[in-house]
DNA sequence: GACAAATATAACTATGTCGGCATATACTGA
DNA sequence: TCAGTATATGCCGACATAGTTATATTTGTC
């Protein structure tokens, strides 16, 4: 609630994360992620896609700090590092819920 | 809180979203309509780039539904259509200042 | 050490996006 | 109607990004 603006060089920061969770395959991964650590091979089969490219996201999530990397043995777990990250995306589908509502009524002059 | 996973077509409607939040230009919009309404002009000067490209941008935040649109004579005032987008914003302040926060611990280990 | 499994990286292509510039459109007032 | 102002659009070049394929790296097993 504070009122104070984003701090100047803030705005590129939140660009940023918000950047990284733009991308569908990415917000799969937090989803997969969300009930507890996975595999990259779990990952992979879940997603439906090419096993490098579920690495090339993961690292990304990793170095954007939402995700944690821990090497067990021969295989490397990730899971979330950041909680947050699923309010955003209640708040985001709440937010866009309401609007495609509104926009249906539109169509409904009874 | 809801517990239920996103619904399947919704994860592309939440990753449109967040793409649309994840230019930094496009956040100083939303920041300077944040107080009320604000003219193609007004904006255009306090964002140190071209008209054209500010209009870009406040169109793409229009198509996105975070913003509105309104014509007064000859001159267009946008403001905010949504004002989740601000909550949004904070939480992910809070979640960076605070994994900046411990990255610099790992600094002080007196 | 040799082999197999799990994960990461590199090289490449295709597509998308930003910003700038020129120009088009819309509105106002004379 | 004409000039002037405000905003939008189209086109272009530079650059970033997602996905694929091939390959490298790491770890465990024999």
């Amino acid at each position: 609630m504070a009122d104070r603006p984003l701090p100047d060089g803030a705005l590129d920061l939140v660009a940023t994360r918000f950047k990284i969770m733009s991308e569908p395959l990415r917000l799969r991964l937090l989803q997969l992620l969300q009930h507890g650590e996975r595999s990259v091979g779990e990952l992979t089969e879940l997603c439906s896609t090419s096993q490098p490219n579920v690495s090339k996201h993961l690292k990304i999530l990793q170095t954007g700090g939402l995700v944690t990397r821990q090497q067990k043995g021969n295989t490397v777990y990730y899971a979330i590092a950041d909680q947050s990250i699923f309010t955003l995306c209640e708040l985001v589908c709440s937010s866009i819920e309401e609007r495609l509502k509104t926009q249906a009524q539109v169509f409904s002059t009874t």
